[in-house]
RNA sequence: GAUUCGCUAGCUCAGCAGGUAGAGCAUCGCCCUUUUAAGGCGGGGGUCCUGGGUUCGAAUCCCAGGCGGAUCACCA
């Protein structure tokens, strides 16, 4: 465990070295933490790119990064320096940056007191060793912040890495060490704001109007979920932290934006497994006079372009799987599907019926269960897991989907498609219900399940009813987990992964 | 929440027929002016997650707790 407090009797022995290193820096007069800008003008990865084809450019360089690793070898040493492109060696001799008599410099500030996870700043002239490594041969060194703290030494050697810093723990609890020294780590969060980038693009290249709505929530709707309860003194009234942003968006619509979308952290108080952190990101896109085959046919196309712009491809290796997200994707009502997979048409069963066949299908349910969420689960146990390639699942029943519209001619259903992708949902859309008077009776239908007992049911909000009644055009909306195609878009196992700072526990001392 | 695995030096790990702690890298000292998991020689560094219990003796066995991972349940 970390050790923490700032009496030397705490530190370890290598954080004392450390701190006395420090003081040996002041002494010599050198500001261990100086407050200027140092003039950087390259990165590593640019050098060594471009290097080869025209050296001229790399004769005067001056860059700064962190000291990843030493080689000394008496007068002259080799440092691999890291920016955030990359790394870059660097070789230092003793009389390069010492020209005088006094050697100070060389042999007791850079080898005595300068350590690896060190920050500086340097200039020199780039070359190839012997070894054919381009090197930048360093004519002035200077400190630029040290560091007390030890870093996980991680060492390769062909493709093969030695003493990795793999403890999950530790890699979360302490980001800033894991995105140090796993630089792939960068890269991930790299392509999630790519991801949100070329989302973004996508939808302000259509004209709709990124907004902001209320994180803080009177009353909590637009999902299936329970909330996160808060608690604001000066009003002395309970607010909730939002599950999702959809009735607020709907609000726009019917102020008469015509095409609103808002990226949003949303908070849902459940359990935390690898798809699931207490607070994840949704993109929720609400267009009018749109219906949900329209939705669709937007959904392919910024998903295929997403992984254009971050993999040049449609297609995307995750974990056995390939996926391939070019355009079109498969579409299955949600009847066919159950049927592709289970051998029954569910269509035309009663709630009796149904309940009787998930128990021979092995599908666990309760009474609290409704028509709907005995179908939803249905689906989820034996179809959801299954669908690997993009695939869009259609016209869902009512009873699950409060907030949207009937459909237009299959009389128990709605207009409702998810995309599945990997085994898992990647997105939630509908043409939305725009009737107030069903919608009331919606919400009354979800009191009444509230009442048999569902936590997740979703409550009453007049507001919203009435901003329904003063008219919302027809409406395609969509949500879209920014989390899980991060996932599916890097390759990545766990939420945790795409996630900065997920959620844990506290640590504690002992 | 349930099951299961793990927690030993800064990092990665070994040690568990119970006898009082080890390796590699890192660190410290010395040598070394093109090395790259640099190398050579020498040295330090540990509430073995916490608390109880069994025992002459516990990192090791037992119980309880903490934190994490995986799987399951709820859910996106």
């Amino acid at each position: 465990m970390p050790k923490f407090g700032t009496m030397t009797s705490g530190l370890s022995e290598q954080e004392t070295i450390r701190r006395n290193s420090l003081n040996e820096l002041i002494k010599l007069g050198i500001n261990p933490y100086p407050p200027h800008t140092f003039p950087v003008n390259v990165r590593a990865s640019e050098i060594k790119k471009n290097f080869s084809t025209d050296p001229s450019l790399y004769q005067d360089v001056s860059i700064a990064g962190r000291i990843m690793s030493r080689r000394i070898m008496g007068a002259a040493s080799f440092v691999e320096l890291q920016d955030e492109s990359g790394r870059i060696q660097l070789y230092i001799k003793r009389d390069e940056i010492c020209p005088g008599e006094d050697k100070t410099l060389y042999n007791v500030v850079f080898k005595k007191l300068l350590d690896i996870g060190d920050l500086i700043g340097i200039s020199g002239y780039v070359f190839i060793t012997q070894m054919g490594e381009i090197t930048i041969h360093v004519r002035a060194l200077e400190l630029l912040s040290k560091s007390l703290r030890p870093l996980p030494i991680v060492k390769e050697k062909d493709d093969a890495v030695f003493d990795a810093f793999s403890d999950p723990e530790l890699r979360y609890r302490q980001r800033y060490v894991d995105l140090i020294v796993n630089p792939e780590i960068r890269d991930v969060f790299v392509k999630r704001t790519r991801l949100i980038n070329s989302m973004r693009q996508y939808l302000n290249s259509r004209s709709y109007l990124e907004v902001e709505t209320p994180i803080l929530q009177p009353l909590y709707g637009g999902a299936a979920a329970r909330p996160f309860k808060t608690q604001h003194n000066a009003l002395d009234m309970t607010l909730y932290l939002r599950i999702a942003n959809e009735l607020y968006l709907k609000r726009l619509i019917v102020g008469g934006y015509e095409g609103v979308y808002e990226f949003s952290k949303d908070f849902r108080n459940e359990g935390m497994d690898r798809f699931h952190n207490p607070e994840f990101t949704q993109m929720e896109l609400y267009v009018a006079y749109k219906d949900y085959e329209w939705m669709m046919d937007l959904v392919e196309e910024m998903v295929e372009k997403i992984s254009l712009d971050l993999h040049g491809t449609t297609q995307v290796q995750v974990g056995e799987n390939l996926i391939d997200f070019r355009r079109p994707w498969k579409r299955f009502t949600m009847y066919e599907v159950i049927h592709h997979f289970t051998g029954t048409d569910i269509a035309d069963l009663t709630e009796e019926e149904l309940v009787q066949r998930a128990q021979q299908l092995g599908v666990p349910i309760d009474k609290t269960m409704g028509k709907g969420k005995i179908i939803d689960q249905i689906f989820g146990e034996k179809c959801e897991p299954f669908l690997i390639q993009p695939t869009f699942i259609t016209d869902y029943p009512v009873e699950m989907s409060p907030l949207a519209k009937k459909h237009r001619c299959k009389p128990g259903l709605v207009e409702r498609f998810e995309a599945i992708c990997n085994g898992k949902e990647l997105c939630n859309a509908f043409s939305e219900l725009n009737d107030p008077i069903d919608q009331r009776e919606r919400f009354e239908a979800q009191l009444e399940l509230g009442r048999r007992g569902d936590t997740e049911s979703m409550v009453l909000d007049e507001d919203f009813l009435r901003a329904l009644e003063f008219g919302m055009p027809p409406t395609a909306g969509l949500g879209i987990g920014i989390d899980r195609l991060t996932m599916i878009m890097t390759n990545s196992p766990s939420i945790q992964d795409v996630l900065f700072f997920p959620q844990m526990r506290p640590e504690k001392r002992g």
